[in-house]
DNA sequence: TGCGGATCCCTTTTT
DNA sequence: GGGATCCGCA
């Protein structure tokens, strides 16, 4: 588990220093008086702005225990926020404050409410069977089927790939405008193929429907459609919940914002918390314009900001301040610090991309032999790929790291294989998945697995159909073992999911043997995943709903992060994924432009100032210690060109805030 | 019709 | 360095 120091740091106040005379929580004394105020606000819309590391958890943490404390229903408060572990971590902490009545707070992320609330309501949004769920891989798998079939009948031009097909189609829905302008002004050079495009995104919808697959977007757009179509639904959910509390509100979209508003009327007892300088989440439709609207769209919003900062010192603040001023921010805040003392931020030009990861895991050896457990200490980078040069050097190094974000467990390609094996039995008209199962047996191509899926369709018997249809070439050996686990996983008693998991893994293991010389390793992570279904007994349809909305969100790689054994581990993670986290010391790497900034966004006005936001949500991540680095120069694939210049952001640093060094291992002993 | 090999492309962040 | 695509062979 990633764990922040933020988990640890968190003491409950001991009962003396917190409570009044008569038991209750003594608020006043433990909570700063704009924390105090937002705690204690009644009814109606309230907005807190909240800059970086101004107790802002603390602050949902407190209100949640004292809306609870005077007596309203935990159930009628629906509190939610940008991941599962967030919620879960702020009702666990409401819980050690007050008593377990904090558990039962509604909570969740948008898209794992929407899913509860549409399983509820199936019938009304047309999927009176349900429906399932499908991840972004599996949207796009989707996509490539039908972009296959339309083909580009043009000349010379190609259509744009899976996954660019995907980010344009979501764009659309995200941020509501239509198509074509998505087309025109973000893909211009696809703009000879709109026609086709738009065919595609037709087609998609289409075969969503029938397949009864809803996307990440279409639990949004669904539920927003319920809200608004069902005028009954709506009442009773705004009846029921009572309190409403946003976290992260700077990365919602429009239709998250519009389902706030329809779940709040007419009371509008909403509380919404954010910051617009930590908003990055514009590429998937976040508007942060959303905060800055919140007043306009509850007229009477009482506004708070916390503007105190209690995680970093002084040096570190300086820096953060610096690199956050030139930003175009609408919210003007003036974060401070009591907590003085501690060294500037040092800024590390490294020759190389090599001698970037040797000065990472030399600094880090030094921090624990000064006593500094690797839990407290986290790399932070702007994309996935960069760290992998830093974690062949940390396995070299021996220092254990797990590693966050970028490309997770659940989208490998084996734990995708197993799951599809199970998705048969849970939903036998899923084409993608018997696609994904028949395309790995032996002798079976794409021509044949569409053979094979419409008859088993027209047996209408769900996946043990496969078994009775007639089948054209009529022995196929690799096939007959297919049949064979069908028949033993629909006769598992009471289809518990981990015995079906066991199921598939043997008769999976030959396959993957043949398709992967690392099969050692993806074997662990298959039991890894066993170990995950254990939980869920016969719960299959859950496991699944939960595998596409809140999937293991570690990377395993390497046998250092694969060893359980180990707990003191060093944290490497995206600057996305460390949102809301803080460590005592955080190194920033690859601070270059044209990584990052990444080279994609330097043209575009909008994209920098997003990528200006994430430097500083990675820089206020550290409480003691900061280091900033960079290679010197380093020659990019991608652009054909080298780079060389340190992030433009830090230009904005004056010079002697920072601690200037210059890293060469081969000048050193 | 399946499959392996060669070649040309682009390479971010996440629910 | 990986995916999409094309081509030739079984």
């Amino acid at each position: 588990m990633p764990l922040s120091s933020e988990t640890i740091s968190f003491v409950p106040e001991r009962a003396s220093d917190a409570r009044l005379p008569d038991g209750r929580i003594d608020y006043r004394k433990v909570l700063n008086s704009a924390q105090y105020e937002a705690v204690t606000f009644g009814a109606g819309p309230l907005l807190v702005i909240a800059g970086a590391g101004s107790g802002k958890t603390r602050t949902l943490t407190y209100r949640v225990a004292r809306l609870v404390e005077e007596g309203i229903t935990p159930s009628t408060i629906l509190l939610l926020s940008f991941t599962r572990k967030a919620s879960q971590e702020m009702l666990r902490r409401a819980s050690l404050l007050l008593d377990k009545r904090c558990q039962e707070v509604s909570g969740g992320t948008f898209h794992s409410f929407a899913n509860g609330i549409l399983r509820r309501f199936a019938n009304r949004i047309g999927f009176p069977q349900g429906f399932s769920i499908i991840d972004r891989a599996d949207s796009e798998d989707l996509i490539s089927l039908i972009r296959k079939e339309v083909g580009s009948a043009d000349e010379g031009h190609t259509l744009p790939r899976k996954a660019t097909l995907a980010s344009i189609f979501s764009r659309t829905v995200n941020t509501g405008i239509n198509l074509e302008d998505i087309i025109y002004e973000e893909y211009p050079h696809f703009s000879a193929q709109r026609e086709h495009i738009q065919q595609i995104w037709q087609l998609y919808g289409t075969r969503k429907h029938e397949h009864h697959f809803l996307d990440y977007d279409d639990l949004l757009v669904y539920l927003h459609r319920l809200l608004r179509e069902h005028e009954d639904v709506r009442e009773r959910l705004a009846l029921h919940y009572e309190y409403l509390m946003v976290d992260e509100y700077q990365d919602t979209n429009r239709i998250q914002a519009d389902i706030v508003t329809l779940l709040a009327a007419p009371r509008n007892n909403v509380m919404v918390v954010g910051d617009d300088a930590q908003s990055i989440y514009a590429f998937r439709g976040a508007n942060f314009k959303n905060i800055i609207d919140f007043p306009n769209r509850f007229p009477g919003t009482r506004i708070i900001k916390l503007e105190e900062n209690y995680r970093s010192l002084q040096p570190i603040l300086d820096v953060t301040n610096a690199l956050i001023a030139p930003a175009a921010e609408k919210y003007s805040k003036h974060l401070f610090t009591r907590r003085s003392g501690g060294k500037p931020p040092t800024l590390v030009a490294a020759a190389g991309e090599n001698a970037q990861s040797r000065f990472i895991v030399r600094e880090i050896a030094r921090l624990k032999n000064q006593g500094l457990s690797l839990q407290r200490i986290a790399v932070l980078f702007r994309a996935s790929f960069h760290s992998f040069d830093l974690e062949l050097e940390l396995s070299r190094g021996g220092i254990p790291f797990v590693k966050v974000g970028g490309f997770k467990f659940s989208e490998s390609a084996h734990i995708k294989d197993v799951i599809a094996h199970m998705k048969i039995l849970a939903s036998p008209r899923d084409r993608l998945s018997w696609y994904r199962v028949l395309l790995l047996v032996k002798k079976i191509g794409p021509q044949s697995a569409q053979r094979i899926f419409e008859a088993v369709l027209a047996e209408g018997k769900g996946a043990t159909g496969l078994l009775t249809a007639k089948l054209k070439p009529k022995s196929n050996p690799a096939l007959d073992r297919l049949k064979e686990l069908i028949t033993a996983m629909d006769a598992q008693p009471g289809h518990a999911v981990a015995q079906q998991g066991l199921l598939v893994l043997k008769y999976y293991l030959p396959i993957l043997q043949e398709h992967y010389d690392d099969h050692p390793r993806r074997i662990r992570d298959i039991e890894q995943l066993i170990s995950i279904m254990e939980r869920y007994d016969e719960r299959l349809d859950d496991f699944l709903a939960d595998m596409a909305l809140e999937p293991p969100n570690t990377a395993i790689s390497g046998e250092m992060a694969a060893d359980p054994v180990i707990e003191d581990r060093l944290t490497l993670s995206t600057i996305h994924s460390a949102k809301g986290l803080e460590w005592d010391t955080v190194f920033i790497i690859w601070a270059l432009d044209g990584r990052f900034p990444t080279y994609q966004s330097i043209e575009k006005p909008e994209s920098m100032e997003e990528e200006r936001r994430l430097m500083y949500v990675a820089a206020t991540r550290a409480q003691h210690q900061l280091f900033i680095t960079y290679p010197q120069e380093v020659f990019d694939r991608a652009t054909q060109s080298v780079l060389y210049e340190p992030s433009r952001f830090l230009e904005a640093v004056p010079a002697d805030l920072m601690e200037h060094r210059f890293f060469d291992p081969r000048n050193m002993s």
